[in-house]
DNA sequence: CGGGACATGTAAACGGTTACATGATTAA
DNA sequence: TTAATCATGTAACCGTTTACATGTCCCG
């Protein structure tokens, strides 16, 4: 799965360059699918030339001589292949959700706030971004790709709405009640304070 | 990052050993957070310990011996340093998403919507888990942890609600505009089949 | 004529998983 | 008595990133 099939598909919207198809990656949206770097990347084409699915055309552009890489038949049904398998479930690694998984009474809460602002700066970003490319009259979107950016809006304002909420709800104190029928966190205090003053 | 945090996180809510750290990941909602393997929780304790963070109790556990990890001084200090890091950018792999930006006009949007059925399917099964889970009168969940939840609820909730909207969008054929003033759209199914019936 | 973008590539390091090895205890 | 679960660990492998090496072309 995955670095291979990014390439094809970068590849099915035109012949590139390992470098185009860096760039490609780098895209302010790659937030939001994936990436790759140029150390995976070249030996990646090699790789996909040596079992067929791709090949190159050394050309001249611009003067500047690249090695473009088009798709081959085998190229393009691997792609549709893979179109066609139920995707993975997404993973997710958010470190914000981690760390107020482990978050404790002896934490200052104006630090969370803090996280919370700065995710939402992160996010109001992003969002400006993916509202405005659509709408840029350049980049080439299709339909389909056109839902998935609808899907990204979608959850950028959701997060967005969240995140006020959040902190509305932490700076007027009124959280929502914790599950704890045993007490842990009177235990965990205790445990941790104990062993902060040895 | 990561790994060595993740379990200095399981550890603040009380002694541990490898396996119980394992089960910890193994949980329905580490799909929203993280996970890790005995190849990797093992040699990361010790290597936890030699550093000051954990240190080792060889325990009686119900007849069964058990080495439980708990944290030090050192380790708490860590663990509240790290919590007070800005937490870094959520990273996302969603296949669903990247086979959609490359979807194109000759594969058969029946596949895609049996994509979308899936991952409702997926999705309805973890928002009733995390629906249920704070209400379950056993899991230890912290007033933070409670707000989390809440975001993971609204997350998938807006998934739901895109993945209804966007089957009715594709079976009634009302899908949004493209962008593609230069009319790439047609010049890449061109390609596509002139390469095919090679 | 120098700095920056364009362009291709590799070697070492890293972080993690998979698969395996081993053994104790418990419930059917 | 045997299968499942509890429990700890390692070695081989895999994919990816980082850092490096090298060179070109273009603009100011």
């Amino acid at each position: 799965m995955s670095i291979e099939h990014s390439i094809l598909a970068v590849l099915s919207f035109g012949p590139s360059s390992g470098y185009d198809i860096k760039s490609e990656f780098e895209h302010e949206a790659s937030g939001l699918f994936w990436g790759a770097s140029y150390g995976s990347i070249y030996p990646k084409l090699k790789k996909l030339e040596e079992t067929g699915y791709i090949f190159a055309l050394e050309e001249e552009d611009e003067g500047r001589k690249k090695k473009l890489y088009e798709l081959t038949k085998k190229g393009w049904l691997e792609l549709e292949q893979w179109l066609g398998e139920t995707p993975s479930y997404p993973i997710i690694k958010d470190e914000l959700f981690m760390k107020m998984g482990s978050w404790h009474r002896d934490m200052d809460l104006k630090i969370l706030v803090n996280h919370l602002l700065e995710r939402k700066k992160q996010s109001e970003h992003l969002l400006r971004f993916v509202t405005e490319w659509p709408k840029n009259g350049v980049s080439y979107i299709d339909q389909v790709g056109m839902l998935a950016i609808q899907y990204a809006k979608m959850r950028l304002e959701t997060e967005l709405l969240w995140i006020d909420r959040t902190i509305e709800m932490i700076q007027s104190g009124d959280l929502p009640k914790a599950q704890d029928t045993r007490g842990n966190a009177e235990k965990m205090i205790t445990r941790r304070r104990k062993t902060l003053q040895e």
